[in-house]
DNA sequence: TATGAATGAGTCTTCATTCAT
DNA sequence: TATGAATGAAGACTCATTCAT
């Protein structure tokens, strides 16, 4: 009548996404992740083979995530500036659910170039795809005098940016466990949700 | 007769500067710095005693150049936009020279919490130096009915995730050498720097 | 309804043969026999406990079958070359379907000093037996001024050496996969067979 | 006044050969080289990388050594007979001093096809060289009608039949410390070298 | 100072073996 | 019997660090 493990390779997965995003490929040791999911570190190699390969499975769906939501985020059927304040909204709710994503992925683009090269090739179709969508939306509101001209490139960019960073930034002031229990840390990003959502509209707004 | 290092320290402190900020901490090997810097390995340690030590000498260096040009890119006797502009401007230079400082900090301090609170116990003073500068001169525009009211601190972190972000960005889309010799590169950064000191002015003028 | 193994112990204990005669004891992983076998790896211990034991069974079956074979080879009633043709023939066709049998017996009995004097203790006994077949059968014609005088050890070894050294340098040459569809192998086979019987023969006419 | 290790590289060689030879690769353990070495097992990776890359370096000399030595044997200006009992000896004794390497150097190539396919490539051309000036000796010496015809190929594999088992044989009946020391065991190799000269000239002689 | 050698504590990985079902 | 999961003891290899010269 023990309370065995349901799934011992999805619980490896859940504690090695963890211990991968905290500290980073190099920085993380096999036996680490196999103490966080309370199993044998050789379950590690039974069910994912190396530690790269276990790396690199959680990495590509970290993200695809990452650039799947942002697509998701502003793919509604609403007014210009309504769509854009839901979407940046949204996207910033996605990453107060997984703060330590963005830089994760990140720092792993940079320090190996073939994960780069890996990402951008997935990642460049998808973000043709949203930069589309945002060039017309943008051309439509700009012909019609609503707004500013902005390159939609930019436009993304600059959301990004903000929205990203601020969960950079509180990642680096707050502790590490930061959760929403601590209320500065979430007084910190709801004053950041709300003035993302303002910049981004001033940028626009003739 | 030998045209010999004339400072060995020096040259191992630059060479562990770039490869550090290449790799980060963990996936940096002592030896690896010692070919950088064209020495043997055993040198490091004669000089710096340690890797860490080593490493903790460049990092709050860096860290303290990251924060101190803050400070000096706002710090000019002129009309608040146009400091703004050359604040931003300056700003986004320095990063130019260094594109993989921030990241490289970031990444750091996120994975290390005794980093993290060493660095913040010495940026703070001088952190709170500068919100004091810029609450000062915000408070004077807004009362004057220039701009708009703004804290501080938003004002501080949209630069820094405007700036900041760019060369992240950059460094994700483009090859790890990217040198001011590749046209693109160029034309990006400039774009993003155009970019930014719009939306921030953008974001205060009324 | 499955057409399961017969007989799982059976199909194990072949495929283990293969798998350790071709690669030997400490090359060998027990996952490999089980795939070879197409059976659970697990089955190899319940049927047989440990790897070592089940390559005990096997090694000295083949170490018996090895010897076995010399005695049945020259145990006949016929005149005396003729015997010793036949038993030299014999031999070489018995090798002809174990190609790698002897090797693989040297090799374990040199690599593990107990399997060498198991196998010894064993072997002795059959040993002086041919021996002392061979010398009656040598001192009878010696005696009647057929052959020349020789060592029945002598005899024996001379024939092994050949028999045997046809096999290993036949491995090494052609494709491990030597089989009698191979024509140079073939041929090769046949030329030092017809090579063998001449030597000894030659080596004890007068 | 430490009696320091003179040539770590060197002690790690001759102790890895003397492994090596006994167990063959797989059954080796690095550290058991180190041991028997007397340093430290990190060592043998700082001066060959790796146990394969140390095994490689001692498996291609001793195989250049195996076959080297045979054209040696067998390459003087004596008359023909004389040139072939020589050649049988010193080739035995050859094998004398090392009498494990024959089966090291078979048991490998057996077991690795790459090792067999780089060791074929080097020896092929050394092989055709002895077989050349045999077959011209045993042409002039048939054409005299002083000896019996027989193929070139099948005397070599006769003399090394012959030579190399007798030290399979000593390895697998005697003490794997067979020394020189060992009377019985000089025996038996003094009546082996004996009887494989006699074996050989008799096959020839008409 | 500078160098090559040496050390020991890890770190990933493999594998025979056992266990629960 | 049969299977997939689990375990623990190695094994190869790396690397920061120290030492002798």
């Amino acid at each position: 009548m023990e309370l065995k493990q349901v799934n011992t390779e999805q619980t490896i997965l859940e504690a090695a996404e963890r211990v991968f995003i905290e500290k980073g490929y190099s920085a993380t040791r096999c036996v680490e992740i196999a103490e966080a999911a309370g199993v044998n570190h050789a379950m590690l190699h039974y069910y994912f083979r190396s530690k790269e390969s276990l790396f690199n499975r959680i990495f590509e769906q970290k993200a695809a995530q990452l650039l799947g939501f942002f697509v998701q985020a502003f793919d509604r059927e609403l007014p210009f500036f309504e769509k854009l304040k839901i979407g940046i909204e949204t996207h910033f709710d996605f990453l107060t659910q997984q703060p330590g994503l963005p830089l994760f992925v990140l720092r792993e683009i940079i320090q190996d170039k073939e994960r780069k090269d890996l990402i951008l090739q997935k990642a460049l179709p998808l973000g043709m795809e949203i930069l589309k969508r945002m060039r017309q939306a943008i051309n439509e509101e700009e012909s019609q005098g609503n707004i500013r001209p902005m390159q939609a490139q930019d436009l993304l960019l600059n959301i990004a940016s903000l929205n990203i960073f601020a969960f950079v930034a509180a990642q680096a002031i707050f502790d590490n466990q930061a959760d929403i229990t601590n209320e500065q840390y979430k007084n910190f990003l709801e004053a950041r949700k709300k003035n993302n959502v303002e910049i981004i509209i001033n940028s626009l707004k003739i």
